[in-house]
DNA sequence: TATTATTCTGAACAGTGTTTAGAATAATAG
DNA sequence: CTATTATTCTAAACACTGTTCAGAATAATA
């Protein structure tokens, strides 16, 4: 048995990729394998992983595509807001993101939960800082004169906070559907709440900062 | 074979998670396995089985143990501060919670990489909820007439943004040791200056609120 | 002492990711 | 057109996983 040839390998793995996503909208990665994709795909366990060298590479494979998408979402959305001032922007943006969170639930939590036991790949951590130099731009424009540290240090302390916020909503969303006591406390109206509180104090503390030197 | 009763249940159910949490201290979770814990502590994994019900009730029973130990070690610490004010307090309360991340990394990334596929328990959700009344009562020092949902979603906002930060430095940690690039940004930094841009902007906009009513 | 109740385990089961010998086909050479 | 080489793929085996359960071994009781 074999030589099939029905796929060439980038059709293969496009084929696997979609296969998987397509699970992801209704299920946890937890509940999935690699014997199971292969059954799913018609081809058996050992193909896969000639194809991507393991199951966590499998799913790293997922999560290069889930960068991506999440990249290219941030980038059209912070496009059509050319005009908007940069704290409007910073909110948009992490707006987005929620937004990708709250709908591709399980697809996002396999970007954060699997992690490999080598370091994190290049073009992953690459695609990282990307976000990290969209985020310090509109900083800077936010506080013209403000240290490259200090950008650094807000955009990351923004950007971990806004995850923190999205990984609250979506566990809330999965674990305890709508918060009964009273108001329910939304992810949007937190992140609005950080995004403002935050940087209108930073920018104030990065202006009188450059005004004492 | 049968019938030891070398250890009662609940001296059982103890050498098992001080076992665990010994292993934790140096190995992650998901190296982990029922089968390894059995052998770890001399018993079969049938009788760990009947203990604790399941190898994932196993597991939830170390994350309640975790989460005690990080209510004991906030609320100590805010023993030793009741003449600062309330926000060096909230300060303290986070450092502290990252300290704990920072010291007990695996036992800190298996409280929120576990979860169950039925709701988050009951006396995990009193425990969490029992952190956030912590937080309330030095938002409600801080602003007094500030009102119940601000109150709700400041704590929610604070306390989902520290965790965020503190996720960003144990998966820093493991996967990225000493960020090279220039300055490294400390998660002690970034928890500095969200406490203090957002609970200083908030207050301000809490107290502006009450004079326009 | 005989009987009942409890405690525990070994073996089996269905599942997992991974390795590998070799079958089946495609591509190439003579 | 045939023979050889190269490639593609799979079935079977391996070592693991959590879980179930009949039944052995002991304690408690009658």
């Amino acid at each position: 048995m074999a030589r099939r040839k029905d796929h060439s390998p980038e059709e293969l793995e496009a084929l696997v990729i979609s296969s998987v996503l397509e699970y992801l909208t209704a299920q946890s990665a937890n509940t999935l394998s690699l014997r199971q994709i292969a059954k799913r795909v018609g081809y058996s366990p050992g193909t896969l992983i000639n194809l991507f060298g393991s199951y966590a590479h499998l799913l790293l494979a997922i999560n290069a595509c889930t960068l991506d998408q999440i990249s290219q979402r941030l980038e059209k959305k912070l496009a059509t807001a050319k005009s908007v001032d940069p704290q409007q922007q910073l909110l948009l943006f992490a707006q987005e993101y929620l937004a990708f969170a709250q709908q591709h639930t399980y697809q996002w939590r396999l970007l954060f939960e699997h992690r490999l036991d080598e370091e994190v790949p290049d073009w992953q951590q690459n695609r990282i800082n990307q976000l990290f130099d969209l985020i310090e731009l509109r900083l800077s424009q936010l506080s013209p004169l403000a240290k490259p540290n200090e950008l650094q240090q807000a955009s990351r302390t923004i950007w971990a906070s806004v995850h923190g916020i999205c990984m609250l909503e979506v566990d809330n969303k999965i674990f305890a559907p709508a918060n009964v006591d009273g108001l329910s406390i939304s992810g949007a109206g937190m992140i609005d709440s950080l995004i403002k509180h935050y940087l209108t104090s930073w920018k104030i503390a990065c202006d009188e900062n450059q005004i004492t030197q």
